[in-house]
RNA sequence: GCUGCGGUGGUGGAAUGGUAUACACGGCGGACUUAAAAUCCGCUGGCCGUCAAGGUCGUGAGGGUUCGACUCCCUCCCGCAGUACCA
């Protein structure tokens, strides 16, 4: 027998399954599908990493074993290759993102193919190729026309490093996300998406997908679903009104002052009536040019008076002195709300601050002196309303403040809507060009693509450097007439992942974005490999544009993702995060030269379950390339006519326990059950061909070229990869004796081995013969647990 | 603080009500070899006990439910991740 040498043999079949066009898609009829789909990478120079091959691995496994289930099977790939780091690249040494990125995206085909993971590269899409962001200005264009796309002047955050505005998830403890520079605020004129028209459901569907808790957790409290009660608070002396958002209507009575945000707009109406208008305009003023992480991480609560102006508490007629805090946000409810320091901690610190008094108006048995109830309770010097529970004033009040016109039951998200423009060069080109007076006009869908322009200075100067292009103002002026011009800024680069998982079996489509035919019958995605840093952002928008493509009588399905797992991120060898600054970076193809990628793709699905985080071990990887030598040479042994009914049930018990554990996506422990059969098989003298060619079936999707080998040299010339799946033959499984653990008053003392069926008098005779047991018997026992094939349990 | 996940040998982990530690790594001992590598075989949770038979403790801590608990329930501790003035 040869050596196992997977260099040549897996090169080798790289290049047959390219020839013979193994991995295309196929339709064919009367077939189940199944969509495998990985979360379209950012090609990045520095290549695959490990989590990559981690995520892919998995999709493959499960794309390959459908596949053999008798499954029309979709795995496609595609580069999410907008985005600053070509662009960074591009100022620093001159090199257009066009050619940085589609040489990475080579790099990135190369190595995918290395791996031997089943993609179909007739599909291959990027983001960055005109085909493709056509229809990416093509979904803009739907947004707009519905009204969900629209342009405002807002107070957005500010990249001064990027030179960018960043969207709100893009801002992480006030900095931001790519770069860790501070955040400021900036008044621009922007475009937005008006996601939070879909905040309602974005929350309630999380209920039909099968994704991890956490992962729906994060975005549940990202949309930040709250239920409360809007109530109008008229100001004394003034036909003005304002308008708070309170959760706890139930504490109305418990309201001292109202406080409002410095940017809310009822200041500029109330100002001849304020009498310390100074005061209040420079606190403004100071508020707005705060940072985002100023004005979160300052301990201390600041705020200033409105005097001369009072608000009424309708619920019981008294005056309350109105307050401009920043711990009030704008954008959030109202922008104002009731303050109840009693029962609320920032109510109160902010009371206790500036001396305002406490009214309590809940209470409970077990409440202590000096303790500040935020819980629900029952109501105290509430008015009528005394003696209620909380839950029963919640809603007395509710349709109180609703029949007298002043309120109504409101659900307010935290949600807000998406600024998608970015001025920056490297990005899809937003679809809309402005008169000469300066009024944006949406472009007519047969001119796109808006091609972006190559005549630029990548120099980033706080606009966009597409404005600098003369082949762009005169592609305008050509075709709108002149002082004409487009839009110079690009779209933030989740609007293209935003839906190329829509594009794949369309791919090319020049004429529309995608058949309905084809993407309903592929879509929603049956895997989702993720990695877990994206929980918001992507799988947000993700999910906001299938609903509106639904909406809109495109696709018959609403949420994209039916099932979505995320790889547990790897560690280096040393425990810490892989990162250049430790040299603790694990590269997939260095281990693929170093052992074989059959070894890299088992190994990295055998450190642990797919999803935990888990540390990179070396000699645990050279333990699977072992385990795939020892395959390989038991191969040896195999004879075609040997009889072994031992070896026909241990290899019908695999078939089992492999399809199983590869359905739940426990690669883990299949691995280890292929292991154990491997150390059986090792000790036979001879393996039967036809046992050793099911175990050869049953290992393809996790070791497709060595399998393909050795299934080959065996005479067979078409490809494992073709066959079905293997049935479990029962009657092939030795119903043989077993270990039945006996315990005493709960605890293991030895075992008898019998007859999986046999009964309890036929096990307790058997321990009453075995004297090491039969000790253990000082009295008659009080009750007996049989459990079959498991467990004895004798009380005594 | 809140939300979610987790805590099992020297290490990665297995077992979701039934012999805790499968599988792998590492370690120890042995075979083969001039030697090494590779390969193969055996042992490998702690303690007591003659390396025996056997006993005993043991899944973060403490309680509970059960014939029986890593698994279910309660209280607490610790770690990781996300998030944070959201009214």
């Amino acid at each position: 027998m040869n050596r196992y040498t997977p260099k040549d043999i897996e090169n080798k079949w790289i290049k047959n399954w390219e020839e013979t066009n193994l991995n295309t898609t196929k339709k064919e009829s009367g077939k189940e599908k199944f969509y495998s789909l990985y979360s379209f990478p950012y090609p990045s120079g520095d290549g695959l990493h490990v989590g990559h091959a981690e995520g892919m691995v998995a999709n493959d496994i499960a794309a390959r074993y459908n596949r053999m289930k008798g499954k029309n099977v979709l795995i496609p790939m595609g580069w999410d290759s907008f985005g600053l780091p070509a662009e960074n690249y591009a100022i620093k040494t001159g090199v257009p993102p066009q050619e940085s990125t589609e040489k990475a995206v080579k790099n990135f085909i190369e190595q995918i193919k290395r791996l031997g993971i089943s993609v179909d590269w007739n599909l291959e899409l990027g983001a960055h190729r005109p085909d493709y962001y056509k229809w990416t200005q093509w979904i803009f264009l739907q947004l707009y026309k519905k009204g969900l796309a629209y342009k405002k002047n807002a107070p957005v955050n500010w990249c001064p490093k990027d030179q960018t505005v960043l969207a709100a998830e893009q801002v992480i403890d006030g900095r931001c996300e790519r770069c860790d520079t501070l955040v400021e605020k900036k008044d621009m004129y922007q475009w937005f998406f008006k996601i939070t028209d879909y905040a309602e459901r974005l929350v309630k569907d999380l209920d039909r997908v099968d994704w991890p808790e956490s992962t729906k957790a994060v975005q549940r409290h990202w949309i930040g679903q709250s239920e409360g009660t809007n109530v109008k608070f008229p100001i004394s002396n003034s036909e003005s009104q304002i308008e708070i958002f309170t959760t706890r209507i139930d504490t109305i009575f418990g309201c001292t002052f109202l406080v409002v945000a410095p940017e809310h707009k009822i200041i500029q109406n109330l100002k001849p009536q304020i009498s310390n208008l100074q005061e209040v305009e420079s606190y403004i003023e100071n508020a707005r040019n705060k940072t985002e992480l100023e004005r979160q991480s300052q301990k201390d609560k600041t705020g200033v008076e409105i005097k001369g102006v009072k608000a009424v508490n309708p619920f019981n007629n008294e005056e309350i002195p109105v307050f401009v805090a920043d711990y009030v946000l704008n954008t959030y409810g109202t922008g104002a709300i009731m303050a109840v320091p009693a029962h609320d901690e920032r109510d109160g610190e902010f009371a206790e601050k500036y001396g305002i008094n406490n009214i309590e108006v809940i209470t409970a048995e077990n409440k202590k002196d000096n303790e500040r109830l935020t819980e629900y309770g029952t109501l105290i010097n509430s008015g009528e309303f005394t003696g209620l529970t909380s839950e029963e004033a919640t809603s007395k009040m509710q349709s109180w403040v609703e029949e007298q016109g002043i309120g109504f039951r409101k659900t307010t998200f935290r949600l807000r809507d998406w600024l998608v423009s970015r001025q920056r060069y490297w990005g899809c080109p937003i679809p809309v060009v402005y008169d000469p007076e300066g009024n944006p006009h949406a472009m007519d869908e047969k001119d796109l693509p808006l091609v972006l322009p190559t005549d630029v200075d990548f120099k980033p100067t706080g606009e966009s450097p597409i404005k600098g292009s003369e082949s762009f103002k005169k592609l305008a002026e050509e075709k709108y007439g002149k002082g004409w011009y487009f839009e110079p800024d690009t779209m933030d680069t989740f609007v293209d992942s935003s839906w190329y998982f829509l594009r794949y079996a369309d791919n090319g489509n020049d004429n529309e974005i995608f058949t309905k035919e084809n993407v309903n019958y592929w879509n929603p995605a049956d895997l989702y490999m993720i990695g877990a840093e994206h929980t918001v952002l992507h799988l947000m928008y993700a999910r906001f544009f299938t609903k509106f493509l639904f909406d809109e009588g495109y696709l018959t399905f609403d949420e994209p993702f039916a099932k979505l797992r995320h790889m547990g991120i790897i560690s280096g060898p040393d425990g810490r995060k892989m990162s250049k600054r430790w040299g603790n970076v694990i590269n997939p193809n260095d281990e693929v030269e170093k052992y074989s990628a059959d070894t890299v793709r088992m190994y990295e699905m055998f450190m642990g379950p797919l999803e935990e985080p888990k540390p990179w071990n070396d000699s645990s990887e050279s333990g699977v390339f072992r385990f795939l030598t020892r395959v390989w040479d038991l191969s040896a042994k195999v004879q075609d006519n040997v009889e072994s009914s031992k070896q026909e049930a241990e290899i019908n018990k695999l078939i089992s326990k492999i399809e199983k554990d590869t359905e739940s996506l426990a690669f883990n422990t299949a691995i280890a059950k292929f292991m154990e059969f491997v150390n059986f098989a090792a000790k036979e003298t001879s393996l039967s061909k036809s046992v050793f060619e099911i175990f050869l079936k049953l290992l393809a999707p996790y070791a497709p070229f060595i399998t393909e080998e050795l299934w080959s040299s065996f005479g067979h010339s078409e490809s494992i990869h073709l066959q079905s799946w293997p049935i479990v033959d029962e009657s092939k499984i030795l119903r043989e004796d077993v270990n039945l653990a006996v315990q005493f008053n709960g605890k293991s003392r030895g075992l008898v081995v019998v007859n999986p069926e046999a009964s309890e008098e036929e096990a307790m005779n058997l321990v009453k013969a075995d004297e090491r047991l039969s000790k253990y018997i000082t009295n008659e026992p009080k009750k007996i647990v049989y459990v079959k094939g498991k467990i004895l349990n004798i009380v005594l």
